[in-house]
DNA sequence: AATTTAATATGTTTTTTAACATATTTTGAT
DNA sequence: ATCAAAATATGTTAAAAAACATATTAAATT
């Protein structure tokens, strides 16, 4: 992780969550908050760690998992720019319950846990906002463990693909995938070990319902991935 | 369902959470609250349903499941009294995302939506709080998912009984589990089969874990379980 | 009390998935 | 360009869990 010398705009003007913040709010948060960096696959925060800052990604991609039984990691959320993270525990004052670690290089905001705080005791929008985003991420987080617990190995691979697809939509050429993940993260969402992921990815692409270049994944039938997902 | 007459102090005072509301809002809510009672195993909302209300238990016992592939049950979350429940839909103005239903005779409060999201809004203490309830339920939940996903049977059995000790505690005579759960509940909490649970659960008394007596269940070596639990 | 129904118990079989083994390909470093 | 390391691919085996089958017991209804 290293400082940034990237300029950025304000955050109140990079995301609507932060527009509500009053102009002293404003000088408060500007103490508190940092630009900085991190490599691909580099370290963001641990599972465990005292919640000393909330996030916010401006460019990149960062995935928060959970470490699971035997080493088997469980990715939770994975996050585009604009999306925060580490909010929950500052809110609790809790260690974080999860890590977070980058994609791809990634700029990120760095906000102090006591700043954070006392922005949302503070100012009710804002702590509306955030309680809005903590109120779709908890209805995820239920909906993804049926998903996960109930799916077969074909149910959750399609799920977690057209996840992909929901959130990050397709590269410039309009059916490629724009999330390149290697086999081991699709696993690691999907709750499978990679060598499923690898060989349910491989009957796929037999079936037609997707094409497959390395990484590069086309989706072709949606709606049939759709059907495989819905069914289990 | 149906009204009640048995009388209960004003919501206010009988949970910290509702403690900071000004007269005004106390008259609002007051207005917009209602006691409700069910019987055993009646249902009280539906995943889908409109979030006409939010809830908090007051007497009894509640839980909270997601319909998951074919009619397979996924419970939640157990409430016992003074739990909300049904907030976060009626925060984010979306249809309940689970169901809930009495394990035995409830008596429960019901606030209209429009209400409780008006004090929301209002009330930065009240907001301050429930985003500290919710901070909390999304914590158990990202940690349920990896449980239910990466545990095996015997360990995810163990965690459910640990989980009904943690949270209903013991019965008068100090041993037996203070929530009497049909195995069919006990299964659906921990995402397996009906005869997987009844199975595990004797294999549990004849290694002298616990002992069953029907529904009655005592918890004998609980370190042992523990220990079962975390190894998965 | 008798009868039906539901819940509990337990053995057997089948399916699903993980674990293991081993090529092959790709990527990154020198 | 060459080599080492990592990622991908795929077949085989073992383990886990569900599905199925069928008693047995307990609870509810008449």
């Amino acid at each position: 992780m290293k400082r940034k010398d990237e300029v950025y705009a304000p955050i109140w003007e990079l995301s609507d969550l932060w527009a509500n913040l009053t102009g002293e709010e404003r000088r408060d948060l500007t103490n508190h908050i940092e630009l900085v960096h991190f490599a691909k696959n580099e370290h963001i925060h641990s599972e465990g760690d005292e919640s000393q800052y909330m996030w916010m990604l401006l460019k990149g991609k960062v995935r928060i998992y959970k470490e699971g039984i035997g080493q088997r990691q469980q990715i939770i959320r994975l996050l585009k720019p604009y999306d925060i993270f580490g909010y929950r525990a500052c809110i609790a004052c809790e260690p974080y319950n999860a890590s977070a670690s980058a994609f791809e290089a990634s700029d990120v905001y760095r906000i102090d846990r006591e700043c954070f705080n006392r922005l949302i005791r503070a100012n009710g929008a804002f702590c509306y906002g955030v309680m809005l985003t903590m109120a779709k991420d908890l209805a995820i987080s239920e909906i993804q463990t049926v998903n996960l617990t109930q799916k077969h190995i074909r149910g959750r691979l399609a799920e977690s693909l057209l996840l992909l697809l929901k959130n990050y939509g397709y590269d410039a050429d309009g059916q490629t995938l724009a999330m390149l993940l290697p086999r081991e993260d699709l696993a690691n969402m999907s709750n499978m070990t990679t060598s499923n992921a690898i060989r349910t990815l491989s009957q796929f692409a037999q079936e037609g319902l997707i094409t497959i270049d390395g990484r590069r994944i086309q989706i072709i039938k949606e709606k049939e991935l759709e059907r495989i997902s819905r069914l289990g």
